[in-house]
DNA sequence: CTGGAATTGTGAACAGTGTTTATTATATGA
DNA sequence: TCATATAATAAACACTGTTCACAATTCCAG
């Protein structure tokens, strides 16, 4: 009733998570249960619950995985454009493509909720960290008078549009019937940001801003 | 077994979805669950089931009642900020104030993922199509040589963008650690892509585009 | 009035979920 | 060799949304 069957922890932990990801290649994220993954791994669901926690915390390890491949997306855009706007519209349209290729990924990462108020992983943390500074490095290359704090509020402000352009994108819960396209809009907004927000910051008689 | 309650199904129905929306003031939807609104508006689950066809039809129910508040809100923020840029200010704060105090119909208005490929509905779609009408108006008004294909294109991307920062305002997956506040970041949305914009339509030889 | 037919409502069952616990089977070390 | 720690699970629990047969009520024709 409990043959060995010689896997490590770590072992269930990468291949659970894989039949996990192999499923959101192809399928919605709530098409999926613990027991299906424990089925489809070759173990028990209390195995799995042994192993992870709960189911909460594999579909967790998962959003992890998906962080790293968008993280190292968002890396190699960022080497084959260093620097200015190509950098950050090379990230946006990065972002925007791999949302579309990994749609079920992308949508549990963001459809799981913290359970109540539990702090944020810190390898989460981390990518998050290096994202923005690379957005504020870019930022600041094109106004290099631009202070910290306005760094800061740029950075978050084209993030979070980036963000909800590709959220709206995917599953187009607000633009049903006017085909708007992702790539587009991102220029369109990346674009016309940057653009003002140099405008200002690079103005004669640079620091002072004009009226947020 | 069948004791005759005289209530119409309309009666059911808005009675059900009030219980619903005054746990939403409260607690988010997870915590919800078909028997307990069936107990607490004092029907057997069955009943329920019968009025709405399924649980996710009540939800959706909820969502339309969602979705005239929030039209009812950028209604009031044309009509006190009529036209131009204050007008869409004033649509992107009186969003985020929404969201804020009503965070937890928010949240089931945008987690609420349509089954397969069904179409949304079309009161939905009313209101989504005078919302960009009226953002469309008020950019019109400040760059009036812009063309439609234009206008289209910048009304959904600033609406995108402006859903991306209340998404990412509410719940701070994204933005865990620095305090950023939604506000700021709406402002900064507005002015300086409305800015860019307008310049680039309002251009002495208008019409074309600099490039998109 | 009376007696079928339509309506209204539900209890019980079904298949599914995540999680807990007691128990069994294997491996390890003294 | 035998106790002990480990690995794994079957079974039970408390849920979930949904289906369906059936009971209680109303309605309406004869």
């Amino acid at each position: 009733m409990a043959r060995r069957k010689d896997h490590t922890h770590e072992e269930i932990r990468t291949l659970a998570v894989g039949i996990l990801m192999e499923h959101l290649q192809s399928f919605p994220p709530e098409t999926l249960s613990l027991r299906k993954v424990a089925q489809r791994v070759g173990y028990s669901p209390a195995t799995l619950i042994n192993v992870f926690g709960s189911y909460d915390q594999l579909l967790l390890a998962a959003n992890a995985q998906t962080l790293d491949q968008l993280s190292a997306r968002l890396n190699n855009a960022q080497t084959r454009h260093p620097g200015g706007l190509e950098q950050l519209l090379a990230f946006a349209e990065a972002y925007l493509e791999f949302a579309r290729q990994h749609r079920y990924q992308w949508q549990l990462l963001f459809q799981h909720r913290m359970p109540d108020g539990e702090t944020v992983p810190h390898w989460q943390q981390q990518r998050i960290d290096s994202l923005f500074a690379a957005i504020e490095n870019a930022l600041s290359q094109l106004a290099p008078a631009a202070p910290a704090a306005e760094l800061q509020l740029a950075s978050r402000t084209i993030w979070a549009s980036v963000h909800g352009i590709c959220a709206l994108a995917l599953d187009d819960k607000l633009f049903a019937g006017s085909h708007i396209h992702g790539t587009p809009m991102m220029s369109s907004l990346i674009r016309h940001y940057v653009s003002a927000w140099c405008q200002q910051h690079n103005a004669p008689g640079a620091t002072n801003n004009k009226g947020n």
